[in-house]
DNA sequence: ATGAAAGCGCTAACAA
DNA sequence: TTGTTAGCGCTTTCAT
């Protein structure tokens, strides 16, 4: 195809390879306009965007004549101007603020956004504010500023109170996976009680009483939920002494190994162990899947080889909340001015391999 | 919290709830301008402007003033109106164009991609393709009107010669995972062959005569890439027929499981499976991981869990990908219009329990 | 240190 | 059927 020489110095590329033609840079030379496609056409401005939008009322020659200038000149609308003129305030383009859009979680919840409000023009512009507070508030007021139509969050924040100039503004907000505070905005949510509760009375039917708990960052309402309604299945049971067991802040696959190697090392040991999200849970499989006999595995989230790695989990479906956080969305641009919606979706509980291991002699 | 009802009739929706307070439609009762925050400080509306944007030659006193006139209506400045005025022709936003972003490849991709360009103010605009190239072309034409600054795009077009106009016209083009045909312009790919080439001497060396191969759709020429090395290795080693044993246009998870049990219904069967991307692999261990005694299996694209399934694969850095992207990107913008450049990624193989199954006695 | 006017590329309203 | 004018919200001259 190309000859190709290996990198020499470049940071991480394998291997460069340099094309013969030319490309340009970002050096621009007037793209045409309006104007000079009138001009080549020899119309008025307004016949040419007239033509060219297909409004009707230009001769079938005219439209003919605008059509092949614009082909010629390689004429592209301007958008940016076109909506500028049309509405002043408001864009074709929907935000979206998530935590990691490399995680699963988020990539799916996005695509399935993306893939419903596509089909009404819109486009998505997604930023990951690696759960970070700063950065949430920045993006957030750089999204403002490009004038997204809808804003929809997850976020990091412990309050929301700053936005309600924006929401009264009429922009709307639809907050997906943490609920919004101080803020009476649309939501989109998981029911966490309910999954952590299904998980904690599955292991206890089981004869666990020993349990560890793995968190994510302890300021995450999500799982604040999870942890607490978790424990207090637990509690219910009689074992009031379940926070012995937890261990929060382990945010990233690194953190979580230490963490289920920390609870492991202690005696005794937990002979099952709750971890609050498909992160975590994979830190969890790292260190259990070659101990001879681990522990019983309950995971929030589903995992992509979840079934094949017989892993038991809570799971939900990010797709779908991509696509009822699309449905709320589009409702609020469709005219609908009611009252605040939350959406809570269930979980559901899969029983497999991971959490049929016993008690054991603990 | 809330009271909520389960949902009544709602499609897919589990619980229901109503806010109390009201939320806005889109209903928009003018938003504050310059003008308005101008006439609200009682100054002209350029000196409200030099205020904001903190550009020198403002009393302090009427800096505060203005400010706090912003404050006090909820101004924001319009990005679109001034890049309008700025450039005219190009806004802070990056379009990219993948196939699925729900699969881990793409978002992984594009999540290393973000985190580059966010630190210069330029936000990402990414949308699903769906490897349809009617959708393709359209996505295209939307995010170049509206003025991206550069257009990141994983193909699904045997050619991308209608793209000569517009890159011409100076916005860098940055083609991913697929080269562009007809057209010269930068891109990041990877080792494709290298890393088939690799897989099928691992096999070969294992023993493997008879392996069957399961590729996705034959047109992407990532495919034909992994497809045509991987059997030419083979037909190096003797093994003529190896397209025999060839499955193609398995694009998604269930395809993939049909096409590899159709491989095993098989008399011989195969005695091992190369799988061309992360998604048939995943159709290919839902189908071996209940077998019991599965043939070899390696795959392309590394998988969430494929150190703990101990699936053998060929492997590489996504989020690297995305870097690399972005910096051919950057340095376009920030001026380079030297020759085109392609940037090819190397591949690795890491040898794991699937493929250390032996040949048997097929 | 502040203001007036012009205009980015487009479309709506109103002529012609 | 076509053209003229104005203006979306902002920033850049060029005054004052």
């Amino acid at each position: 195809m190309i000859a190709c020489l290996p990198a020499s110095g470049r940071r991480r590329a394998g291997i460069l390879c340099a094309m013969t033609e030319d490309a340009p840079g970002p050096h621009r030379p007037g793209r045409p306009g309006l104007v000079e496609v009138a001009a080549r056409a020899g119309v008025s401005i307004k016949t040419a965007s007239r033509a060219l939008n297909g409004e009707g009322y230009v001769a079938h020659e005219t439209r003919q004549r605008v059509q092949q200038a614009a082909d010629e000149l390689g004429y592209r609308a301007n958008g940016m101007a076109r909506e500028l003129r049309l509405g002043g305030n408001t864009s074709t383009l929907i935000g979206m603020l998530g935590g990691d859009l490399g995680n699963p979680f988020y990539s799916k919840l996005a695509s399935g956004l993306e893939r419903e409000v596509r089909f009404r023009g819109l486009q998505l512009v997604t930023v990951n504010t690696d759960e970070d507070t700063r950065s949430e508030q920045r993006l957030t007021d750089a999204l403002l500023e490009r004038r997204v139509r809808a804003l929809v969050v997850a976020s990091t924040l412990p309050s929301h109170e700053h936005l309600a100039a924006e929401h009264r503004h009429g922009i709307p907000f639809v907050f997906v996976d943490r609920p919004p505070v101080g803020l009476s905005a649309d939501a989109v949510l998981l029911d966490n009680r309910g999954g952590a509760h299904q998980a904690a009375a599955h292991l206890l039917e089981l004869g666990h009483t020993r349990i560890g708990i793995v968190g994510d960052l302890s300021r995450l309402s999500t799982n604040q939920e999870r942890v607490t309604s978790f424990g207090a299945t637990l509690r219910a049971a009689g074992i009031a002494d379940w926070r012995e067991h937890l261990i929060e802040d382990a945010h990233d696959v690194d953190t979580a190994q230490r963490a289920v190697l920390d609870l492991l090392r202690r005696d005794p040991a937990p002979t099952a162990i709750f971890t609050t999200n498909n992160r975590i849970t994979t830190g969890a499989l790292r260190v259990l899947h070659r101990l001879p006999a681990p522990p019983a595995l309950i995971g929030f989230d589903e995992l992509d080889m979840g079934d094949i790695l017989g892993v038991t989990v809570v799971t939900h479906d990010p797709e779908n909340m991509g696509r009822q956080t699309a449905r709320l969305l589009l409702e609020r641009l469709d005219g609908y001015a009611g009252t605040a919606r939350w959406v809570i979706l269930p979980t559901r509980l899969i029983p497999r391999a991971s959490s049929r291991r016993p008690p054991g002699t603990g």
